[in-house]
RNA sequence: GCGCCCGUAGCUCAGCUGGAUAGAGCGUCUGCCUCCGGAGCAGAAGGCCACAGGUUCGAAUCCUGUCGGGCGCACCA
């Protein structure tokens, strides 16, 4: 497709003298007029010449290979000859197979993404989903463009709220279950220090004592039960991680930067930046555009926060991987954080503050309200993933009853619904979560995406041995399908760019609509030989790409379902 | 109180970074399986793009204000 583009704005720089990256070129309103276009409007000012006319006259002048030109009021449309449509764009496909959608744009750089980042202690719930998927599916579309990516799980594994905990555990933990299953028992331990030290200071006390110990680097009952809580946390979020497909490079803990806080600390007041208010170590924002208040580095007892830490990570980062951009998957919520953050790297004049960006997402609630583990009303990813196999399960007994390996795709296809409903809207946007729509298996969902790529195989399996040679010709009415396949390497660069992988999911479910309605007047496995091929092969060329997107979203696309 | 984000069909959302007549899904109604997978397809109904100004040849998109909702605002993370 960018062949096509790059070809039109070849020929409209030599007609007008303008520069070829000025030349906007997007698609008509109607795909009837054409499949490009180029408004004439900016040109009216410098030619002293009305939209239309402007048109009219470059549709007599421009002259492009294969391509027809046709004014129509303002506009220049474009119309790329069907044949070298379909050979171009089947023939890109052709040729690069599954590795179609990606480029090497990529190649040199170094990406690094923070995400998914739970706290330890606490159950794997759908709130930690998002990060998780976003995250994960925004470090694929960089992996496809050639960049190498670094996925950090930067687990909260620190601060006061374990100091808490382990006076909780000291206090009550002959009262729970530890062995056997240990995060619910720390989870009921969580809600009840949380209440009781409202009116026990010296359980209040026990647990700021407790941190303190902690932070002190002290080896002893403390620094022990704490690493106890990370190691069962960590083999629960392994196991959510594997059902979800999720890896990391580096899974490493608000504790792993502890030995960099004194330095980066040093360094910060090293620049001048820095300075004491109210007993605390901060440094002051004002100045800013948009108002924060100062960035907290050091309490009054000497102790960091968590900026310190985020702090101390950018550091380390920067320096170990030289990135491109580092990516952090987090709530909207922590907005002001990740501004007060930058604004800090910006007082020290680093030039690669901007490279730092904080990809943002919408808070995930219950129609009930919103989740809380201190409250304890939360929903299990397991619980959640659990029954949306179960829902698949159900639905491929009643139209697939003959289904062999069942079990695996209706894990497949319960997952992919899952994931792809928190992937296809935009990520800024909040979402409450109805089972309902979760459960939902037709329309645009991930099943939706799964039954189409399922579908082409079918025909592909029963078309075996009859696809061979391409004739575009054959394909004229196929235009629409052809020109998103086209599009899709630009999709996938765009939507890696935004970290916003919304656009490849509603880019999916816009050419399944487009392939589903195709089918159905347009028999694949036609009696004409030559027209069974040519349609074979554009049927592989769709499977291809929606089994690439898929994959980059981390959707499973089962053959058969 | 201040700051940031969101507001498009009854509901959930797209709208290609300012372009032509605003599009899908769900739900409602009507059709389509002796025909490659009906988890599908075709059609109908449904809109003052929250509201008011402004910038522009052109605004759902950019700016200002108002209203509604969400989030945040120094020793939690």
């Amino acid at each position: 497709m960018q062949r096509f583009i790059d070809r039109i704005r070849e020929g409209l720089a030599q007609a007008t003298g303008l520069e070829r990256d000025e030349l906007k070129i997007e698609s008509p309103r109607d795909s009837k007029l054409g499949d490009l276009a180029f408004p004439c409007f900016p040109l009216a000012r410098k030619l002293k010449q009305a939209p239309p006319k402007i048109a009219a006259e470059l549709a007599e002048k421009v002259r492009i290979a294969g391509i027809t030109t046709v004014a129509t009021g303002p506009y220049l449309n474009f119309r790329i000859d069907r044949k070298e449509l379909a050979e171009t764009v089947l023939g890109e496909i052709q040729g690069a197979q599954e590795n179609f959608g990606e480029s090497k744009i990529g190649l040199g750089k170094t990406v690094v993404l923070d995400y998914s980042s739970p706290n330890i202690a606490k159950r794997f719930h759908v709130g930690h989903l998002r990060s998780t998927i976003i995250g994960a599916a925004v470090r694929r579309l960089h992996d496809a463009l050639g960049y190498r990516t670094i996925g950090i799980n930067h687990i909260g594994d620190w601060g006061s709220q374990f100091g808490k905990l382990v006076a909780a555990i000291d206090r009550w933990g002959d009262t729970v279950d530890l062995e056997n299953d240990p995060l619910e028992a720390l989870s009921t331990l969580y809600v009840r220090v949380n209440e009781e030290e409202k009116s026990d200071p010296e359980l209040a006390e026990a647990g700021r004592a407790a941190f303190r110990e902690l932070e002190s680097g002290k080896q002893g009952h403390v620094r022990e039960t704490w690493k106890h809580l990370t190691e069962l946390s960590l083999q629960e979020f392994d196991r959510a991680y594997q059902r979800l497909g999720v890896t990391f490079d580096f899974v490493r803990g608000e504790a792993f930067y502890e030995p960099y806080l004194r330095s980066t600390i040093e360094r910060i007041v090293e620049a001048g930046v820095a300075e004491t208010s109210e007993g605390a170590l901060v440094v002051s924002l004002e100045g800013f555009k948009e108002k924060m208040p100062p960035c907290l580095l050091e309490k009054s007892d000497g102790t960091t926060l968590y900026a310190t830490r985020d702090l101390a990570a950018a550091f380390h980062r920067f320096e170990e991987f030289r990135f491109e951009r580092c990516l952090y998957v987090v709530g909207s919520a922590q907005k002001l954080h990740f501004q007060q953050l930058k604004a800090v790297l910006k007082r020290m004049n680093l030039e690669w503050e901007p490279r730092l960006e904080h990809v943002d997402f919408g808070m995930l609630s219950l129609p009930g309200g919103k989740l809380s583990s201190r409250k304890g009303s939360v929903l299990l990813l397991d619980e959640l993933l659990n029954r949306a196999v179960e829902e698949a399960r159900k639905v491929i007994e009643d139209k697939n009853p003959d289904l062999t390996d069942a079990d695996r795709i209706a894990e497949e296809v319960g997952i992919g619904a899952v994931i792809f409903n928190d992937l296809k809207r935009e990520r800024i946007k909040d979402v409450v979560f109805e089972w309902s729509e979760v459960l939902s298996f037709e329309g645009e969902t991930g099943p939706y995406v799964q039954y189409t790529h399922a579908r082409l195989a079918s025909i592909l399996r029963k078309g075996a041995g009859r696809e061979g040679s391409l004739d575009g010709s054959l394909l004229e009415n196929a235009a629409p399908i052809l020109l998103s396949l086209g599009r899709f390497p630009g999709v996938v660069r765009n939507a890696a760019e935004n970290s916003e992988p919304s656009e490849l999911a509603q880019f999916l479910l816009s050419l399944c609509r487009e392939i589903n309605s195709w089918l159905v007047p347009n028999k694949v496995l036609s009696e004409d030989p030559g027209l069974a091929s040519s349609r074979l092969v554009l049927v592989r060329g769709a499977k291809i790409c929606i089994r690439s997107g898929l994959r980059l979203l981390g959707v499973a696309a089962p053959e058969e379902m």
